[in-house]
DNA sequence: GCAAAAGTGTTGTGTATACACCCATGG
DNA sequence: CCATGGGTGTATACACAACACTTTTGC
């Protein structure tokens, strides 16, 4: 145990490091965006997350959204922050704070946005070779928005603005990692009451078009899914 | 919008400021730790949450950990990272990135622990004047125990280590702000199997003595109830 | 007419809620 | 014996999981 009030060590505080994990989807694969690294960023790592460094006078969360917004070249759709670690790179004499970000960007119609130089989408079933920190950030990433997704409807952010069921459902089903029941999943979604059906349809088969939805506002932000501990007396 | 890659501002990065919402349990309270300010702190406010800077080569948690012992004299049976906010003082010239934590602290069976001067419990009903960001961080720390009541067995560090049905009702009514009905409560909880009655009565009344739970083992982190989106395929 | 995906209902089972009375004790 | 809180069972409603066939289209 450190004694609690030990002496806050060099007098220049910690190097703060914020990390992006961006996020999208392409059919049932989970992308993440993997950005490279500088040869002389003193990494030893080819790739990792995007990073960048806080702005004195502006909010994390901007900052955040501003390195998103810069190595994917256009805005994310969903932003929350994940976690913050110490990281002491005693060995380097460096000390980090790392303060761990989740991005989703939504597809477009005509598949996933395509990146600048220097950034790629990468299936996060099939990482290359990076830092344990990033690692460990994309699978916290990982675990969040699969919980999430039971309480809310943050899946939205990973389709585009109209969407079949099958969409949806692919969604949930990427994320999860498990296949659904197509009629339970449909009767689920609609008993949220969150999404709206649009007139339009999608051909794309010799088969039965599909029925596009879109979701309702942006304002169902809580719970649309049964909450615990109810109790009429409320 | 800021630049996303403007210079990081002063080369000294931010103030790194960590703040524990310690919270404890007083019958039908919650208490949470407040701290006499240092006259010459800088702050407006005379109280507010116990306060630490991290370091160097100390993992936040640990540092977080100390603050709470430090200010409480014990040492915290929970401990769980909130979230990190950058606060901008530019008026003040000054830039700092807070990171909040939630401790909670087991009432021992003759009441709450005695805190050693310059710390109080103060009901969270009935806080004094704070700081916005104090304020904040502790409404925060109150949802996220909230929720997580839900879905982990959390309310265990607000308990003596063994306790009574009626008990660990109260600590469930006081964070939920809700009366829950005594049969249904029982049901659940011990549907949960994570409680295991002792052999150990407590008389308190000219009334039937209540038996005495413990919480098994401390390997129930995890999901006790139900799991949405399962399904039978997996 | 056939292949391919969209769409649709019912039934069983389990879980949450509502609710009222008897039990053990101290004074 | 009475006041006080501890302890118990049941009926009902709802939500979830399982499951198979019909519809619409393109070719």
């Amino acid at each position: 145990m450190t004694a609690p009030d030990a002496p806050p060590a060099p007098a220049t505080g910690p190097e703060i490091d914020l990390r992006v994990v961006a996020l999208t989807r392409d059919g049932d694969r989970l992308l993440v965006v993997m950005a490279d690294r500088e040869p002389d960023s003193g990494t030893a790592f080819a790739r990792g997350l995007p990073r960048g460094r806080p702005d004195f006078g502006t909010e994390l969360d901007r900052t955040a959204s501003a390195i998103a917004r810069r190595t994917t070249g256009i805005a994310e759709q969903y932003l929350e922050q994940l976690y913050t670690i110490s990281v002491d790179q005693s060995s380097r004499g460096s000390w980090k704070l790392v303060v761990a970000w989740m991005a989703l960007i939504s597809p477009r119609p005509d598949g996933v946005p395509a990146l600048p130089p220097g950034a790629d989408w990468v299936p996060v079933t099939d990482l290359p070779t990076i830092s344990r920190i990033d690692r460990q950030v994309i699978d916290y990433a990982l675990v969040r928005l699969r919980a999430k997704l039971g309480y809310t409807s943050i899946g939205r952010y990973l389709l585009t603005e109209s969407f079949t069921m099958r969409e949806l459902q692919d969604v949930y089903e990427t994320i999860l990692g498990q296949p659904l029941d197509k009629r339970n999943f449909r009767r689920r979604m609609l008993a949220t009451g969150i999404l709206t059906q649009t007139d339009g349809q999608r051909r794309d088969g010799s088969h039965r078009p599909a029925a596009l939805y879109r979701f309702d506002s942006e304002e169902d932000q809580g719970r649309y899914l049964t909450p615990t501990w109810s109790n009429s007396q409320s």
